[in-house]
DNA sequence: GTGCGTGCAAAGACTTTGCACGTAC
DNA sequence: GTACGTGCAAAGTCTTTGCACGCAC
């Protein structure tokens, strides 16, 4: 994928008033930009409210190539500092699975850190595994580490 | 890093015997190559050879280094392309858990899919969790679905 | 008005590939 | 002797960064 110079943008104003229909996110970002001194400006809303339209798993050059057939001018470069900015603010989180790409979902208010991934279909689903923090807890225990965190990925089949 | 062009060889035979003291691995190695029409060079030998040395997590270029600073002539291209062919007959396998690179270990005879990454002090240890098959196969089947594979990633600390 | 943000181009980091020469079989 | 392998350099990908202009606060 080589495409850096925006195209012209088929509608005039790129910052009109339905970037935010879905609030709460916005808001949370916002405060999270604010709280660092950053501004929210429209392109920065735009890629959240992409990524929220999305729902699910996405990588960066999707991401500009949705938001520029949808008719938004964005750069490369914009895209991937916002990335960074709504990892930061524990909004969307980083997945790691492909070798070749970072994938990315949305993390806000849950913890997503397990993914159920069907090798068939490609679907990627988020579950909650309450027993996995005690696991991990109790093996870091039983080698004088604490557990900050985790990570599972299981790969599955229908059947 | 940026180390391409090969210095010059301590050794003047970058060939000698015991580069395969480690029989069983480089036997499986030496019929997955001739399964498929291709050889088994002194390069690819030593790089089977210094991966099992290391016996643990390894990078393309930690890798590169250390048969460098061993004294043997290696490329760049060669290391990658024989971690390929490593990869295709299930010597080692693909980690997975930093963005900026791929990671490998030996996979060879176990499984080992969940990892115990020290976030302070970059240890990754691979471990057993004989529970997490268990886990894996009852979320799956609650879905209705066949679990096939699964990769856990714990960070912890040292307290 | 100031300082952060954006687009663009260029640089970076890891990995892959084309080519000519060399070597395992 | 032939086909595959190697080293080197160059190209490819994804991602980051320097710079000048522009906009949110």
């Amino acid at each position: 994928m080589k495409l850096d110079p925006i195209p012209a943008n088929p509608s005039d104003d790129p910052f009109d008033d339905d970037f935010d229909i879905i609030e709460p996110l916005c808001a949370v970002f916002r405060r999270a930009l604010k709280g660092e001194g950053l501004k929210y400006t429209p392109e920065r809303a735009r890629i959240l409210d992409t990524i929220i339209r999305r729902d699910g798993m996405f990588e960066a050059d999707q991401l500009l190539e949705q938001m520029r057939s949808d008719g938004f001018r964005v750069s490369k470069a914009t895209v991937y500092r916002t990335i960074k900015l709504l990892e930061d603010a524990s909004i969307i989180q980083r997945v790691l699975f492909d070798r070749d790409q970072s994938h990315f979902q949305l993390a806000y208010g849950k913890a997503a850190n397990t993914l159920l991934v069907r090798m068939d279909t490609g679907e990627v689903e988020a579950i909650e595994v309450p027993e996995l923090i005690a696991l991990r807890d109790k093996l870091c225990a039983a080698r004088g580490l604490k557990a900050e965190g985790h990570r599972l990925q299981i790969f599955a089949v229908g059947e």
